[in-house]
DNA sequence: TAGGCCATCTGGTCCT
DNA sequence: AGGACCAGATGGCCTA
């Protein structure tokens, strides 16, 4: 594993001494308020007198506690590296979502390249939501004005029917997605078996509402991500 | 050296 | 009964 500043490498290995010690016998005094030689057992809600475990029995059901809970936060810690990937981008522009200040995000750029820590990772990612829902306001507002200058009248056109939802890649980029696209996401998983959405009529005043998904459940927009991993440009 | 961040251990609780 | 999830405690590493 490679040494990354502020990573440390924890490839301690199961058999460790120290993992196979119990914390009560390794450090004395240590191990919470309840800690006490039948706590393994102590927790278990059952009727029946809990079975006697042997030492061994004791540090080896331990030891495959302790590895689910390391396999938990190290699935959790990957999912934050995910997470991280797409957000580092924006906490190093000054004018991206980090410019959003806020106590526990770095003040600026990171000049040192360290990675975001975990909840700088979550803070950024709750602005950047906040921001593509700003985006999306103001991309339903320029939409109705286009709608009104132009005259229309009637029915939506097909470019912008069933859910074709227009979404930003980048500053300054409109797309839109693709009939099929558009059919695919038309159906709401969460959407009751034959609902149905009544047709836009352009310039109606549910068209803004009819753009969200009215499942009532999820009501997030219809984003089609043709290529999720494109993003805003640094 | 203090404080921030993190991994790990641990006991408790809830769910299947 | 066992697994998932959570929160508290602890100690190590790193930076200002």
């Amino acid at each position: 594993m490679q040494a990354v500043p502020g990573f440390r490498c924890r490839e301690q290995g199961e058999d460790s001494l120290q993992q196979l010690m119990p914390r009560m016998v390794r450090v004395t005094g240590a191990g919470g308020p309840t800690s006490n030689a039948v706590g393994l057992q102590g927790h278990l809600r059952s009727s029946k007198p809990p079975r006697e475990l042997s030492v061994e029995e004791q540090q080896e059901l331990r030891r495959k506690i302790n590895s689910r809970e390391r396999k938990r936060m190290q699935d959790l810690n990957v999912a934050m590296d995910a997470l991280r990937e797409v957000m580092v981008p924006y906490s190093s522009s000054p004018t991206g979502v980090g410019a959003l200040q806020h106590p526990y995000l770095p003040t600026g750029a990171p000049p040192t390249g360290r990675r975001l820590s975990k909840i700088s990772t979550l803070v950024l990612a709750r602005n950047y939501i906040l921001l593509l829902g700003s985006s999306l306001q103001e991309m339903r507002r320029l939409l109705g004005e286009v709608s009104i200058g132009m005259g229309v009248s009637g029915t939506v056109p097909r470019l912008l029917l069933t859910g074709g939802w227009p979404f930003l890649t980048g500053p300054g980029q409109l797309l839109l997605s693709s009939p099929e696209q558009q059919l695919a996401v038309a159906k709401c998983p969460l959407l009751p078996q034959g609902a149905q959405e009544e047709p836009l009529a352009w310039g109606s005043s549910s068209m803004t509402e009819s753009l969200v998904c009215q499942c009532g459940v999820c009501r997030t927009p219809r984003v089609v991500h043709v290529n999720p991993a494109t993003r805003f440009p640094k």
